[in-house]
DNA sequence: AATTCCAGCAACCGCTTTTGT
DNA sequence: TACAAAAGCGGTTGCTGGAAT
């Protein structure tokens, strides 16, 4: 038969999250950390599918966000990172610290392929549009679209001349002459290395000393006010009291 | 002012991959 | 090695708010 569903689908709860459903989601995995997303739910008491809390976490809730429309560095990256992986957005978000999958994703779908589009470019190829034609000699990420025919090495092999015709702007961009001219990162990129950045948060705990590096991710403490901030609930709403003094005393240093 | 249209985004669904036994 | 469970991923849907009529 079939596999079982992540959730039984009776008396779970779905569409939007209410604030007290974020309040207890956010409670149980800074007590708790991220553990087994199937028993969050239960012991969480939330009536969702573990697949939805974990969504909603990663998603939205992770207090390593940066909020807000993607800059012009972080676009102009996403363009080049799509022309040599594809669709392959969980890819992408881990070079962009603070982006997510689905926010990459989204921003893909609603401005950047237009802009490629006005701009004459096939966002799928990456090819000025009235040459698309052209089997070309830089098949080497073209198809990362397609059928993924590209094999890993031809996205490194080639990464140094793709840079330049891949639209980038001349000027643009610290964030991505710095991954693209690092072969190192390129290759990482291919081999499946683990991301630079978001790693501090696999195991979901606030200590994020390690996050305040050089590509200057939003703090903790930041984000601990940006969710204050835009939900409408204080902290002991979300129950950090629950987090130890040391947790704590961090979040005090900030301001 | 009311209605329609559209863009943006959060969330869901189903498939694939990874992990554990 | 085979199988099942869990996690991860990418495509798609549907709701919401703002713009246009």
């Amino acid at each position: 038969m079939g596999r079982q569903p992540c959730c039984d689908k009776l008396g779970v709860k779905k569409g939007p999250w209410t604030a007290e459903e974020d309040r207890k989601l956010i409670n149980f995995i800074l007590t708790n950390g991220q553990c087994c997303w199937r028993a969050v739910p239960k012991l969480a008491g939330l009536r969702r599918c573990g697949k939805s809390c974990r969504l909603r976490w990663t998603n939205y809730l992770r207090p390593d966000l940066k909020r807000g429309l993607l800059s012009e560095d972080e676009e102009q990256l996403v363009i080049d990172l799509h022309a040599r992986l594809g669709n392959r957005w969980s890819k992408i978000a881990a070079r962009l610290p603070g982006r997510t999958d689905n926010e990459i994703k989204n921003h893909w779908n609603t401005h950047i392929k237009k802009k490629l589009l006005k701009m004459g470019i096939d966002p799928v190829t990456h090819q000025p549009l009235n040459k698309e034609s052209k089997p070309e000699e830089r098949s080497s990420h073209a198809e990362t679209s397609g059928d993924n025919n590209t094999t890993e090495n031809d996205g490194i092999t080639n990464s140094s001349e793709e840079n330049s015709s891949t639209t980038p702007t001349e000027n643009s961009s610290t964030l991505l002459d710095s991954i693209c001219n690092d072969e190192s990162l390129l290759t990482s990129l291919w081999l499946d290395e683990p991301p630079l950045v978001d790693a501090s948060w696999n195991d979901a705990t606030p200590a994020t000393e390690t996050c305040n590096n050089e590509t200057s991710l939003p703090s903790w403490e930041d984000n601990i006010a940006w969710l204050l901030d835009c939900q409408d609930f204080g902290i002991q709403d979300f129950g950090f009291d629950c987090l130890d003094d040391n947790e704590l005393n961090r979040s005090k240093t900030v301001a």
